[in-house]
DNA sequence: CAAAGATAATTAACATTGTTAATATAGCAA
DNA sequence: TTGCTATATTAACAATGTTAATTATCTTTG
């Protein structure tokens, strides 16, 4: 039974790459039954003796991209010395992640979660990740007496939501229209808000 | 020809209005070619010939459904002074009216634009609208001298992004995860850019 | 090793969808 | 009435999610 759950992860695993590769290829609306079986080289009703269904799968990826976007973020961010300045290029990278995946994006934040399995524990994973990305760097300008406590609840919650909406009508409604202004509008907001 | 415009219009609106009450009622996944035309009275091979395809005739909804949501905002406001608690107020009434009709918000946020057809003037109807609801306002506030210029302009911005970002939370992934915190999150975070 | 039983994978099938082509119908001009 | 044009409908197709029926594969045991 230790085997049998190996195998189990193992093909699971299979279609979870397969997946994500569509995501990050071809983005969210190529991701089918057929087209994730086929590149995972098995039929698509293989899927269902893994899956609950194509949603259960495809909310599997979201770990996965997270730990992705956390790589990116830190290669990007690496050299910066700690402070506000490195929490702005987290964010930075952050929102350059899911422009250059918007797959990544669709899957995070657009789709719908049907069913009620993990759906609380993904849109939590979800919904706390920027902040998860800077809490070291929180802690630090807290422990410097950088920022107050306080604020620093504030800055965060506000940084959320912020970023959200900028990024949701960039990527679904193309405003600003351009990538260039959408980066300077993201500084400018990022900057109002840590000061 | 003029007799034809007329009966064209009169069969678009016939669509749309179907369109318009599936998505308040059952949601936009319940719009199909099939749904629509059954409501309206007629086969779904007929929609084509008044909207180049669905997603056309969706994207048409977006004017009526704005026009509805500021009838109900005013409604909601219409006793409140001028100045910055009308702005709120404003806003509050302007969320609740997606909160209620979730249909709506899929559909000015979430849905893809498919076609370069009248995107670009759709979407910024739809990245401008709580502007224009406020934009009598914070001409009183400028007027008064309750808030400086530049100051509004700053506010304007940071509330849109803001907004929409605790929408998308809320709606789409269930954070907070109740009403009632949610909607102290929303008064908490108006009050703190407004001031 | 071979046969039986369990497990897993595949094919077939169904229902739903968006969309288009072929067909029918209605309105109207001559 | 008879054509012609505009409009509406049915038929059809391809793609999709999902399930049931059928095979293939593996495991266990005699």
């Amino acid at each position: 039974m230790d085997n049998k759950e190996i195998q189990t992860q193992r093909m699971k695993g299979y279609f979870i790459q397969a997946a994500k590769e569509l995501i990050k290829g071809e983005g969210l609306k190529s991701v089918s039954t057929r087209s994730v079986a086929e590149r995972a080289g098995y039929s698509y009703a293989t899927l269902y003796n893994y899956f609950k269904d194509l949603n259960d799968l495809i909310f599997e990826c979201v770990k996965d991209f997270q730990a992705e976007c956390e790589v990116f973020v830190n290669s990007k961010t690496k050299k910066i010395t700690n402070g506000k300045e490195k929490i702005k290029a987290i964010i930075s990278a952050y929102v350059h992640y899911f422009i250059e995946y918007p797959g990544t994006f669709e899957l995070f934040f657009l789709e719908r979660m049907r069913g009620i399995g993990n759906k609380k524990t993904t849109s939590e994973l979800i919904y706390t990740f920027l902040d998860r990305l800077c809490e070291e760097q929180w802690q630090y300008c807290i422990n410097e007496n950088i920022i107050y406590t306080e604020k620093v609840q504030k800055i965060r919650t506000q940084l959320r939501f912020t970023i959200m909406g900028m990024l949701l009508f960039y990527e679904n409604r193309l405003q600003p229209d351009n990538y260039n202004d959408f980066a300077t509008l993201l500084n400018n907001q990022i900057d109002n808000i840590i000061e």
